[in-house]
DNA sequence: TCTGGGGTCCTAGGACCC
DNA sequence: TCTGGGGTCCTAGGACCC
């Protein structure tokens, strides 16, 4: 007995919560739209049926939509990440072993149940999510985690699957290879797609019969996994744990583009709090700390300015206070007076284990006391809200804030934006 | 007027070493 | 016409994912 994967993904995800909790959506068309209002991120099938496609800018298809009366939704990350915590318990049930894959899919090990109808499985599978949690998912199941892939892809698709597609049965693989055009495939985007067309490879079957030595110089080691993988021979294996994080980013547009160093020094305060907070909640401490700052690359009359400053910390930290000092001293030095600046954000490298920091002989920092202040702020913030108490340094009135103008309640994780039963 | 954010892995090329 | 060979480490950039 092989391994199985099955791959769960849930359709049209963050449209798919705002549907949850708000029946009037029901047969309306939903879009949800990136940070800042800007691109559209997830669509509905009635906005996908319009033509309208992923990452637009709003402003290019704002009248669009609004022809055709759709519910236009500023991303509510604090609903689709409790809706995915939701899902993925449900999910959990159905295998001992379980790997997350993003918030909005997940790949289950099937490898024992080879004695299970695995369709019918699938079906259950799709039928208990939407019963219990109200978002509809499709399965795809396959011999490896690409081929589960495909088979996900077609489940969404075809009518007849209606959502459910078990490929582990090697019968069906070539045709179902058959009709998966090429960038569908999983691991192969628009770059490798062109040069596949070039000679004349337009689908994945195709793809599964090109020469390894062609496959292996134009697409490296990744496409030859690929290409494997597409032949039914596992190259990726399930991770059940996630990797250790290599590199924490925080980054942001601005609502409008600023010029000042005071709001520009707010604004990456506030990147480099939300950084360090995801830093302390994976128990870890950064080594480096880099800031950068850039105009608007879209505005081609504008003046272009865009750098990057990188410091290395004496000790390796996880304090907010002490992140914020060296951030902002860097930001100094790549600052320039006279620029529209649109886009600002901080990376943390060299992550090692908060038990594991090295010190050093003149530290001068009481790191012990550094500890207790940042505990005591995270529960504070942890009890009330994400800010309430935070470092002068970010400021009050923050007029560079992301514009979120058309959030919906956050119905599952605060009490007073509860749904409303009548 | 209005154009997302957060990651991973691989590769090529340069610096440096013996 | 000529230029050693082999190794490591680091970085920048490019591809991909959601």
């Amino acid at each position: 007995m092989g391994s199985v994967y099955a791959l769960v993904d849930c359709n049209n995800f963050y449209a798919s919560c705002e549907r949850a909790f708000d029946p009037g959506l029901a047969g309306r068309g939903v879009a949800v739209l990136s940070n800042n209002d800007g691109c559209i991120v997830a669509r509905s099938n009635e906005v996908k049926a319009l033509g309208i496609k992923m990452g637009v800018p709003l402003f290019q298809v704002a009248r669009e939509l609004e022809k055709h009366r759709v519910a236009v939704f500023s991303s509510n990350y604090a609903l689709y990440g409790d809706m995915s915590r939701r899902v993925m318990d449900v999910l959990g049930s159905f295998s001992p072993e379980m790997e997350i894959y993003s918030i909005d899919e997940a790949f289950l090990d099937l490898g024992g149940f080879g004695h299970l109808d695995l369709d019918a499985y699938g079906r259950d599978i799709r039928d208990k999510v939407v019963r219990w949690t109200g978002i509809p998912v499709s399965v795809g199941i396959g011999r490896t985690k690409t081929l589960a892939k495909v088979a996900n892809h077609l489940a969404k698709k075809s009518v007849k699957a209606d959502g459910v597609l078990d490929l582990s049965d090697s019968a069906w693989v070539e045709a179902a290879l058959e009709r998966t055009p090429i960038g569908d495939v999983w691991g192969v985007g628009p770059g490798f797609a062109r040069h596949l067309e070039k000679i004349n490879v337009r689908n994945a079957l195709q793809l599964r019969d090109v020469d390894d030595d062609w496959v292996r110089k134009r697409m490296g080691v990744t496409g030859l996994r690929t290409v494997y993988e597409l032949r039914g021979e596992a190259c990726y294996d399930l991770e059940t744990a996630p990797p250790p994080r290599k590199g924490i980013c925080s980054s942001r547009s601005f609502g409008q583009p600023i010029e000042s160093l005071e709001s520009l020094s707010e604004a990456i305060g506030q990147y480099i709090t939300c950084a360090a907070r995801k830093l302390r909640k994976q128990k870890l401490a950064a080594g480096v700390i880099s800031v950068f700052i850039r105009t608007n690359i879209f505005k081609k009359n504008e003046l272009r300015y865009s750098n990057c400053q990188t410091t290395g910390l004496p000790v390796a930290t996880n304090d907010t206070g002490e992140l914020i000092r060296y951030g902002l001293a860097g930001l100094r030095k790549i600052y320039r007076p006279g620029c529209r600046f649109k886009k600002a954000g901080v990376f943390l490298e060299q992550l090692v284990p908060e038990t594991h920091v090295q010190g050093h002989l003149f530290d001068e920092v009481d790191r012990e006391k550094q500890k207790r202040l940042m505990q005591a702020v995270d529960r504070i913030n942890g009890e009330m809200a994400e800010g309430a108490l935070r470092y002068g340094a970010v400021g009050l009135q923050q007029p560079w804030k992301t514009k979120s103008l058309r959030r919906s309640r956050r119905y599952t994780t605060r009490w007073d934006e509860l749904p409303e039963v009548r």
